[in-house]
DNA sequence: CCTTTTTCTTAATCTAGATTAAGTGCAAAA
DNA sequence: TTTTGCACTTAATCTAGATTAAGAAAAAGG
């Protein structure tokens, strides 16, 4: 079965004309890994899914320091949701860290399965809902975590980002610089 | 006209009926400042939408440290999404600052609102897009400045909060503690 | 009105985590 | 195979912001 039709379903029941027609309207393609989907600056076109490899979004603060806001990895949705919605330019990169599969949504075309297809309403609905509390159970975490409970949670939370992501983009991610979190792993294998 | 109506008129159009279906869903209620309308531990059973008044909610870490989530006024929402979707205990408290009338809206009649008035589904999809940009900035925000570029933000963001949110919720909402906030503060007088 | 409680300020001291710097290991290019 | 460039480690030093403490000011409550 087509993921991104999988995905879907987990949420919202289809018919079959309807993934059809879903199907219709976006385009899959392959990215070489540290290819850039989208730069800031740019206005964010797409939605982006992922059949397969690894991406991660992030900004550059002005001391030039990355920070990452997420990862995306087999199932999971990425894109710059604040240029998406205004359609203006974002702040966000999105880079291809593992040879990535992506299925890419035009806003266009997201919006017209709006109209043809109203329960995507009630998909994205939910979708943003999950990714809403997951990211206020992060902001609240960062305020009243320590650095290592972060990492740990982290752990716990994400077993197989740790395996492919690298260790300084999971600092950045944490919040912390990538000689801290060496020194915190190796506090922790300590004990 | 009804505050929650005219909130809700800004992202889709209702009928006469329809505006009538969910003022007959929703109630509203008066709570006096220092109530708390959800504790920690609790289900969520409410989305809050603000008429008048103010409200916060915060979570308490194991060092008994208050950490702000969100301030709401006139024409906000609040909730403790996480309880109120998934049903469990939450870690979030609801707590009236000033004199509020509030109504409330029960996740039975929000999903029952939902099956009669498909577009609504649009409507929390929208606001909830829009919650998910503010509290991804904020995450961003949080990593990437200091505490002295947050304060300033915020202040240029939310200049009618200032006037109303003692300073201590606000140190507590950017992530520092009160002391250094006043600090922060007659350093910026000095300038 | 006065009393009590809470908020805010100021200042000294402390610390989690940043910065700087130097070195190691390893994979890709050449 | 050498070289170049990352990713990671370790350690010394530094600093933004926390903690502690105590007084001043404001607000709440009788």
């Amino acid at each position: 079965m087509i993921p991104i039709i999988q995905n879907i379903s987990k949420h919202i029941s289809l018919t079959h004309e309807e993934e059809l027609l879903i199907i219709s309207k976006v385009e899959t393609q392959h990215f070489k890994s540290k290819t850039l989907l989208l730069n800031a600056g740019e206005i964010c076109k797409y939605s982006y899914f992922v059949n397969s490899g690894l991406l991660r979004s992030f900004n550059i603060n002005d001391n030039i320091v990355e920070h990452v806001l997420s990862f995306a990895c087999e199932g999971w949705w990425i894109g710059d949701m604040y240029s998406l919605l205004s359609q203006k330019p974002g702040n966000l990169f999105i880079e291809v860290l593992e040879d990535a599969e992506v299925v890419l949504l035009s806003k266009e075309n997201q919006e017209l399965l709006y109209s043809e297809i109203p329960k995507l309403e009630r998909f994205f609905r939910i979708l943003t809902e999950n990714s809403l509390v997951a990211n206020q159970e992060r902001l609240m975490d960062n305020l009243s975590l320590s650095a290592e409970e972060r990492f740990e949670k982290f752990c716990k939370k994400y077993p197989t980002l740790i395996q492919k992501v690298s260790q300084k983009h999971i600092a950045s991610y944490i919040g912390v610089t990538p000689e801290f979190l060496s020194k915190m792993k190796s506090r922790l294998l300590r004990k």
